[in-house]
DNA sequence: TAGTTCCATCAGTACGCGGC
DNA sequence: GCCGCGTACTGATGGAACTA
């Protein structure tokens, strides 16, 4: 495979270029090896979710099996319902197992469509072939029309519709009344007919017992897996060891611990479920709330419709200016209706700013004392001056930012480099996230969280626009991080193919909507950077050459981990 | 219309430097 | 040594683009 070449149509256009890289080496060589390498194999086109744990039916396919075998209603969360369930199946049965047992004239009326049972691989397909076909079930609405329904079915139990007597077991000892009781050759073929219909019907149960049993071993395993992420997104906010087995890096910044729970709550909303708030997130979202509050009143003091004009409007006082503040004259003053700021002088030390600071907080704390947030109140620990002050503080730091920009405008090179490593810095977001997506969605890759526990987004490989402007689609050339060892880069690779592969055909839906995921390669011209590397890795994580140019205090503050991580991708 | 990726921009944090 | 400021780095956010 190209390396992340993460869609299988860039293998071959970069297969040219990337084969004097070492990467490639490792990449290709890895199908040689067998499927029990150590490095992934990732050679074929990428697997899918599907390929990958097709053992195991998942809930999506169990409940679509099941769309076969019982009443469309009918779900996973049925399973509660024992008696409803009991049932719906008679119901499945009964109607089902009905044609076989039909008059001929019934049978003509209702013939399978084409003339062949055509099924798709289900559970159901490996019931004996009694059963009505699943085209014969398409026509179920027309064939409830046309032929006796369940209910008639059941009524034809109780003896109560004579036209079906001669079809339809009974409990009852009929045949001493029945006129054709007394042609004993025709008791028995009923008999005989009523054996094999029994036989048929056992038969029914058992196969309906063993799809059940696998849907809830299915749902079980669900469940587990559910309760897995459950446990971990608990552990990303409180930042507490799941198990000793599981060591997790403490250094996640607590954006990357946001990100982490972002990616658990899309695993969930993958599987059906939807996650509650944390209790960090509600808290986040009262903070950032309170935040833009503190922020849009500022804005409004300042009277600015948008930041562009910020310098022109607020230009630093004047020598005169100031002293005029300073003696008090009246001409220069810092009041709600004429509020200013001086972005040159301090912010906290300069007269003028400090009372300026002061209006902000008090003016906003009249504003929530006249009732402006009653709808989503703001708590009391949020409304002290410290509280309100930091808030000011910090977006104070931003406008500063945004003064000299305008002031001093950077040069084109300046923004344009600014620009693309902010661009790198996004995608390398992206890529953590959908990596981390992939390794918690897929069952068989759930192992490789513990490697993810201990990565961040800032150390996975960037990249750059591949060429001089971005066409559509686009290409990234991929920009190696020197700290990386070939096998994690080649794991990291074949991460991204799964992904691409669920991206393509998500379980049970057509392809994902939006944009493709990026398509990276390696060229030739691929550019090598130290990155940043993460501490506590296992051994073969870490590039050998790079290590051997590091000091010894450095390579021991990485905390490396004394065993080989196994980076098998099945 | 919804969900995804991308980019540009905003915002938080860490660190270095200089003045006091 | 402390404090304020500037800078760089990093992640979050919002809108555009795109597609099912």
């Amino acid at each position: 495979m190209a390396p992340p070449a993460q869609h299988g149509a860039t293998h071959a256009g970069s297969s040219k270029s990337v084969a004097g890289s070492m990467a490639l080496s490792v990449v290709r060589a890895a199908p040689r090896q067998g499927p029990n390498a150590p490095t992934p194999s990732t050679s074929a086109p990428p697997l899918t979710e599907q390929a990958s744990t097709s053992a195991t039916p998942r809930p999506e396919q169990a409940s679509s099996n099941f769309a076969g075998s019982v009443p469309k209603h009918w779900s996973l969360s049925s399973l509660s319902s024992d008696g409803d369930l009991g049932l719906q199946m008679f119901e499945d049965i009964a109607e089902r197992d009905a044609p076989s047992v039909q008059p001929a004239e019934s049978q003509k009326k209702n013939p399978p469509r084409n003339g062949v049972v055509s099924r798709t691989p289900t559970f159901r397909s490996q019931r004996p072939t009694h059963g009505p076909s699943a085209t014969t079930r398409k026509d179920k609405g027309k064939q409830r029309a046309d032929a006796p329904t369940v209910e008639d079915e059941s009524m034809d139990c109780s003896g109560e519709d004579a036209h079906h007597d001669s079809s339809t077991p009974s409990w009852q000892p009929s045949y001493e009344n029945n006129p054709r009781d007394q042609a004993g050759q025709i008791n028995a073929e009923v008999v005989l007919l009523l054996l094999q219909q029994m036989s048929g019907v056992q038969a029914s149960f058992r196969e309906q017992a063993e799809v059940i049993k696998e849907s809830l071993e299915t749902n079980k395993q669900l469940q587990e897996l559910l309760a897995q992420h459950l446990k971990r997104f608990e552990h990303n906010v409180t930042d507490e060891d799941v198990s000793p087995s599981t060591p997790v890096r403490k250094g996640k910044t607590t954006s990357t611990r946001v990100a982490d729970m972002k990616v658990q709550r899309r695993v969930a909303q993958s599987m059906g479920v939807t996650m509650p708030l944390t209790a960090e997130e509600k808290e986040r979202r009262i903070q950032n709330r309170f935040t833009e509050r503190v922020h849009k009143h500022l804005y409004a003091l300042l009277r600015l419709k948008d930041m562009s004009t910020l310098a022109k409007r607020y230009p630093p006082l004047t020598d005169e200016e100031i002293e005029s503040y300073k003696n008090g004259e009246g001409n220069v003053v810092c009041t709600p209706e004429k509020f200013r700021i001086d972005f040159e002088h301090p912010w906290k030390k300069f007269a003028f700013n400090m009372e300026a600071r002061a209006i902000v907080i008090e003016t906003f704390r009249a504003k929530v004392r006249s009732g402006a947030f009653d709808a989503e109140p703001i708590p009391e620990r949020l409304l002290t001056k410290e509280a309100i002050g930091d808030a000011v503080d910090q977006y104070i730091a931003t406008l500063r930012r945004t003064y000299r920009k305008q002031v001093e405008p950077p040069t084109k090179d300046a923004t344009d480099k600014a620009q693309r490593t902010a661009a790198m810095t996004t995608r390398q977001g992206t890529l953590y996230r959908s990596r981390q997506f992939i390794i918690n969605r897929v069952r068989g890759l759930a192992r490789h969280s513990l490697l993810f526990d201990r990565l961040s987004a800032n150390n996975m490989s960037g990249d750059e626009t591949d060429g001089d402007s971005v066409k559509h689609s686009p290409l990234y050339r991929i920009i190696l991080a020197e700290w990386q060892s070939l096998e994690l880069r080649a794991f990291l690779w074949a991460i991204d193919a799964k992904y691409i592969g669920y991206w393509a055909s998500p379980p049970g839906s057509r392809r994902s909507k939006g944009n493709p995921p990026r398509k990276r390669i390696l060229r030739d011209s691929s550019r090598t950077v130290p990155g940043v590397a993460p501490t506590g890795l296992w051994r073969n994580c870490y590039n050998e050459a790079w290590l051997a140019k590091k000091q010894d205090w450095e390579v021991e503050a990485l905390e490396i981990t004394p065993e080989d991580y196994d980076f098998t991708v099945v």
